[in-house]
DNA sequence: GATGAATGAGTATTCATTCAT
DNA sequence: TATGAATGAATACTCATTCAT
């Protein structure tokens, strides 16, 4: 007998199940995955901890659609600029403003970021499901700042690397600090490398 | 009553400490922290599940050792190589060195970083243990590019950005593999982007 | 994150709960606190060892309630003799019953009262218990004695020496054979000595 | 092959067997038997926690013999005051002192006493050491007194009895405090009630 | 005799998951 | 569907005792 694990189609459950993504959202946020049991996470959706098991196959499951609610949160404010830009001239003058807008979903999400982050290793599903994110934004913003006619050359590589120094950037930005950094200057920093990096021209590093 | 760790000063008896630590080593890497308990760590290591904490307070305790080893194996690589440079001619051409001991230390060691960076998040004192590890590298190698006079100002945040990217690149290049990326590409977009770095001047964006 | 211990409101829960409290009850008894464990607990209430923690916070708490239930069963039977005296006379003719009474209370509780008993030296708790319980008897007691007109100086130092005689005395009926000793006559002594201590007058013993 | 315990014959021996024997004694006391570990008896002794098991079978042989010390401790000066009594004056007037000589034993000795004492229960030697002090105490001055022509009927009952008083009030006033007491009042209840003890003469309580 | 490192059985507690109602 | 009581496997740590040196 495989397990059946209820694909809720009337309002009510379809409501009840995202009551249980929200509060696993906010535990795993607050207090990390494994700390969040699975009474804790019933009791904060209001809901009896045998029903989890009906909408979920098991504790992974629900992190599962956490993740992929967190990886929207993330991607869309950044797609939404990019789908704004209409030239080069915008593209450019658009880099502070994609610093601001990565900055800000990093405060907004950093514990859910952290307690999925560091998923990673052991898990594979997180694993891949922030691979998958990182495919989506480096092939969807290439292919539009080559549309553009901003990028012809290396467009996914340069885009990728932009895309770490910038989640690099927010990471040090949100989490640590170091006394020893001038966060506005670092700031400065990393704007002015992302723009030389879209003009960098392809030849090797000896030329 | 305070409980007694012995400092074992006999060959034989440091040589199984470090048996111990090996195996949490080698266990800590390959199925992570939590996943490793107490019997395999001694059982790897070929000793009683007692005598483990002969030589240590606790679980812990083996985590912090493991750590102060990774932490060197990871920095002393490129202090020694910075050790070395006499010019600033001599450190512009090191770039590419640089870049390629991160990425052995990083493949070398991968599996113990994923482990030690997922406790970031829940454990205070590895999330200190690493916050320590990019000051002393910074500072140092900050101070010894303004000796050399490669660097003059905003000589911290300068090292500071470059190993963050060198980090986010290494970790690319060892774990994550997006078939869209030409790795040797991106690892001359990194080459070109440090070396600009370390020549970019005082200034806002905007000017 | 405060650890949750069900309150029992179903009939069937009330009685699992007391099955593990019947069952901590005879196996503290049988064996001591210290090699009671909990798995041992668990099997004799026929329950699994999780829902023991589902009743009790921790094996303390076992011991807590054991320990309020034995409170009970020794000081019920010998508040009830008292509160149905009515005169002095009656008050001198009932202690041949009172000591009749702490007798059999010892007798059916012995193993427990040794049980709890060896942990007041190591237990603040436990010894608070004991502690209380002989102030409760004691005020009680001396408070209806003075009542009736039985006592008018030293009502509580009476009575709590009383007590401790007959505690004493039920003791080493209970517990200890020695010999050489006539109990019948012993018990005779006990019930004149209480006799006259009720009567003592004030006085210092040079008089 | 049978386990040898050594029976120390060397003078440097035999002080080292006793060195641990005071270990224990004072552990005990200080933290009770069962958190006083070997290792912990060893360090205190200082020697080799090897070497206790060849002057001891295990743990509880170091008891043994701790208990066979205080049992001296305390018999001892009791005895004493009762070879010197010389008439049966000397013996009712005597009757402060020896309370007040018990009440001594018990405060100069009142840690060990509870840790053996908590023992009584769990361990069937500890027991029957302790109603072999009993014996001793109750036989030797029952007989004496009787040989003083003090007691002529009952003398064991009597003095066991007196014996029980004793130590029931010598451990109300070391251990127990209840504010509702004054204990010099106390004091003076058991007095009059052991000297009038003495005097009962036999007889039914009905007679 | 003496050392102290080594052994390994023993135990309270947690929590994902199941199941009787 | 829903409940929440029940399950039981899993795990860090202690300590009396042994044994190689």
């Amino acid at each position: 007998m495989a397990k059946t694990v209820r694909e809720p189609r009337q309002v009510r459950s379809i409501e009840k199940k995202n009551r249980i993504i929200r509060a696993g959202y906010e535990l795993f946020s607050d207090i990390g995955y494994h700390n969040a049991n699975t009474a804790l996470i019933a009791k904060r959706a209001g809901v009896s901890t045998g029903i989890v098991y009906g909408y979920f196959r098991d504790k992974k499951d629900i992190l599962r659609e956490v993740t992929a609610i967190y990886m929207d949160k993330i991607t869309q404010p950044v797609f939404e600029l990019f789908s704004e830009l209409t030239s080069p001239a915008d593209a450019a003058a658009s880099i502070p403003a994609v610093v601001d807008i990565v900055l800000k979903a990093h405060k907004e999400n950093s514990g859910i970021h952290e307690a999925l982050h560091s998923l990673t290793h052991t898990d594979p599903d997180i694993n891949a499901a922030f691979i998958k994110l990182e495919d989506d934004i480096t092939l969807k913003i290439a292919a539009r700042l080559t549309e553009l006619g901003v990028l012809n050359e290396d467009a996914n590589e340069k885009v990728h690397f932009a895309m770490d120094i910038l989640q690099s950037f927010a990471h040090e930005y949100v989490y640590d600090h170091h006394e020893y950094i001038d966060y506005d200057r670092l700031k400065f920093l990393v704007i002015r490398t992302l723009t030389a990096l879209m003009g960098i021209p392809h030849g090797k590093p000896t030329e």
